[in-house]
RNA sequence: GCGCCCUUCGUCUAUCGGUUAGGACGCCAGAUUUUCAAUCUGGAAAGAGGGGUUCGAUUCCCCUAGGGCGUGCCA
C-alpha cells in the first residue's frame, strides 16, 4: 500500500512588527489546511534580519495566533539559529558547482542597474564572476556566493490556487545565496528550512509567487523536491491599493481591543478569498472539515470593516454570557474607566451584567460599544441623565415616576415577569401607552434613551437600586 | 521599463458552456415595537472594453484598459 506523507504546513513570519492581518489570514488558511488534512503545521520565525527583529515583535506574533485560536504544533523553530546550517547548503552547491563567488562590489552592482535602466533592459547581473577563474579573485575582497542559475529554459509553478505559472530563466539572474559577511540570504534560508522542516505544502501570500521560481532554482541545485506551493491573494484596502492602517491593516490585537471576538475575525478572515458555496458562518469545526485550496479564489479581496461589524454582531449575539464577559476582560482593562468596572464586577455586579448580556450584545456590533451601554450598570446614584433623557422627565412623566414607584415598591418579588407585571399594570390603570411609562423609567434608570428592555433593565438592576433610582429623578 | 498575477452588484462571493446570473454585507421600503437594536418581508444593484472559438459564452482563447505584486548582499 501507498503510503500518503504527512501534510506538514507553515506560516513563517518575519518578527519585525505586529502579526498582521494578512499574516492572520496566511496563518488561518496553513492551518487549516493542515487540519483538514490531518498534519500539522509548524512555525518558524524569520528573524535573519537581526537588525529588525526584536522579541516583542516574536510574543505579539504568538498571542495574535493564540487569540485568534490558532497554534502551530511543536516548538517554533528561529532562522537565525540555523546560520551554520545555511551554510554547510552553500558549502555543497559550491562544491558541486551550483554557486560560485561573486566579488563584484556595492558600486559595480550599482552600475549595472543604473546602465541596464538607461538601456531599458531589467536590471539583472550580469554574471561577471560566473565562470571567471577562482584566481581573478581581487585580495582582500570578501565574496557574495551567487546561485549558477540556468540561463535557458523556464521554470513552471504548478501552484495549487493561480494554476501553471511560466517563468523564462533569462529573467532570473543569478541570486545571492550568502552575503559577503557570511550570513545567508533569505532566500536560501526559507529553502533549506522549509525542506528541513519537511514542509510538503507552502501557504502564502501572493507577493511570494516570482520568489517561488527562484526558490524552485535552488531546490533543483540542492537536488531536492519542491513542495507544492499555494499562493493565496493578498487583502487590499478598501481603495483597492495596498491595505493601510487606517483601512484595517492593524495587528491581531488591535482588533481585539477595538472589541471584535476571535471567532467573527477568523470567520471574516476564512471568506476573504475562500467560500463554501453561500454559506457566510462556519464554525472552527466547519472551516477544517470544508477548508482546501480549490476553493480559494485568485483575486484580491478588499477589506471591509462593515462586513466584520455585521459578523462580529453576529457572533456576539450567539455567545453565551459568559463568554460575553470572558472576551469583555481584556476590553475592560484598556478602558480608562477600566478599574473601577473590573472593581465592581468583582464586587458583585457581573451577576446584573451577565443577566442583561443577551439584550446588551443585540444592541452592540462590537465589546466596546456593548460595554458603552453597559455602563449605566456601574454608574453611581444620583444618576446625570444625558440631555436627550433629561428632555424625557418632565413634571408630567416624574408622577409617572412616582406611581411606578408605588406600584413597585408594593411587589412580594422581584422577577422580571413581577416587574413587566407591575409597570403593564400602571400604564394601563392611568390609561397610559406602555412608551409614556417606559420612557422616563429608562432615563431614570439608564440616564439614556436608549438601553434593552426596560423590564429587563429593571430586574437586573434588583430591587433596592431600580427604586433608588426612580426615586431620584422623581423628586 | 521588464516579468508575473488579477478583473461578476459599492464590498465579500456562487456559477465548474445553456440560470429570470444566486447568497451575504451595506442601502431603500414595509411589518413588528417600551427606546435603540434584533428579527421578518419586499426592492434597487453586476459579468471592464473589443475580438475570436462554439448551435450557444460570465464561463475557453487573444488583444486593450485598469489594478496588484515582484524586479535588494530586506524578509
Amino acid at each position: 500500500m501507498e503510503t500518503k506523507p504527512k501534510v506538514v504546513t507553515r506560516f513563517a513570519p518575519s518578527p519585525t512588527g505586529f502579526l498582521h492581518i494578512g499574516g492572520a489570514r496566511t496563518a488561518l488558511f496553513n492551518w487549516l489546511f493542515a487540519r483538514h488534512h490531518g498534519g500539522e503545521m509548524k512555525l518558524r520565525i524569520e528573524d535573519t534580519d537581526r537588525a529588525r527583529s526584536t522579541d516583542d515583535a516574536i510574543r505579539a506574533i504568538l498571542d495574535g495566533l493564540s487569540w485568534l485560536g490558532i497554534e502551530g504544533d511543536g516548538d517554533a523553530l528561529y532562522q537565525s539559529e540555523r546560520a551554520e546550517r545555511h551554510r554547510e547548503v552553500v558549502d555543497n552547491l559550491l562544491d558541486t558547482g551550483n554557486a560560485y563567488r561573486c566579488y563584484a562590489s556595492a558600486e559595480e552592482l550599482a552600475q549595472m542597474r543604473e546602465k541596464a535602466a538607461a538601456e531599458g533592459r531589467p536590471p539583472r547581473y550580469d554574471g561577471r564572476w560566473r565562470d571567471r577563474d577562482p584566481s581573478d579573485a581581487p585580495d582582500g575582497v570578501a565574496p557574495a556566493i551567487r546561485l549558477k542559475a540556468p540561463q535557458d529554459g523556464e521554470t513552471i509553478i504548478d501552484d495549487a490556487v493561480q494554476g501553471p505559472v511560466r517563468f523564462a530563466h533569462k529573467d532570473l539572474d543569478d541570486l545571492i545565496i550568502l552575503r559577503s559577511d557570511g550570513t545567508p540570504t533569505y532566500m536560501l534560508a526559507v529553502v533549506v528550512d522549509d525542506h528541513d522542516m519537511g514542509v510538503t505544502q507552502i501557504i502564502r501570500g501572493d507577493d511570494h509567487l516570482t520568489n517561488a521560481a527562484r526558490q524552485s532554482l535552488i531546490y533543483a541545485a540542492a537536488g531536492w523536491d519542491v513542495p507544492k506551493m499555494a499562493h493565496i491573494p493578498l487583502i487590499h484596502g478598501p481603495d483597492g491599493a495596498k491595505l493601510s492602517k487606517r483601512h484595517g491593516a492593524l495587528g491581531v490585537e488591535a482588533y481585539r481591543s477595538m472589541g471584535y471576538l476571535p471567532e467573527a475575525l477568523q470567520n471574516y478572515l476564512v471568506r476573504l478569498g475562500w467560500s463554501h458555496g453561500d454559506q457566510e458562518f462556519f464554525s472552527q469545526e466547519d472551516m477544517i472539515a470544508l477548508f482546501d485550496l480549490d476553493a480559494v479564489g485568485r483575486s484580491p479581496a478588499r477589506f471591509d470593516f462593515t462586513k466584520l461589524e455585521n459578523m462580529n454582531g453576529h457572533f456576539m449575539r450567539s455567545a453565551s454570557p459568559e463568554r460575553l464577559l470572558t472576551a469583555l476582560a481584556p476590553v475592560i482593562a484598556e478602558a480608562d474607566d477600566g478599574a473601577k468596572i473590573r472593581a465592581a464586577l468583582d464586587g458583585g455586579a457581573a451577576v446584573p451584567l451577565k443577566a442583561l448580556m443577551p439584550g446588551l450584545a443585540e444592541r452592540a456590533k462590537t465589546l466596546v460599544a456593548l460595554l458603552d451601554s453597559a455602563r449605566f450598570l456601574f454608574a453611581e446614584r444620583p444618576l446625570a441623565p444625558d440631555e436627550k433623557a433629561q428632555k424625557l422627565l418632565t413634571d408630567d412623566s416624574r408622577a409617572h415616576l412616582r406611581g411606578v414607584h408605588g406600584a413597585l415598591s408594593a411587589l412580594d418579588e422581584w422577577s422580571l415577569e413581577s416587574v413587566e407585571g407591575a409597570v403593564r399594570a400602571y400604564a394601563d390603570g392611568a390609561e397610559l401607552k406602555l412608551g409614556k411609562v417606559a420612557q422616563p423609567l429608562r432615563a431614570a434608570l439608564t440616564g439614556t434613551t436608549t438601553s434593552p428592555g426596560i423590564f429587563d433593565v429593571l430586574f437586573a438592576l434588583g430591587r433596592e437600586e431600580a427604586l433608588a433610582r426612580i426615586a431620584d429623578q422623581a423628586a
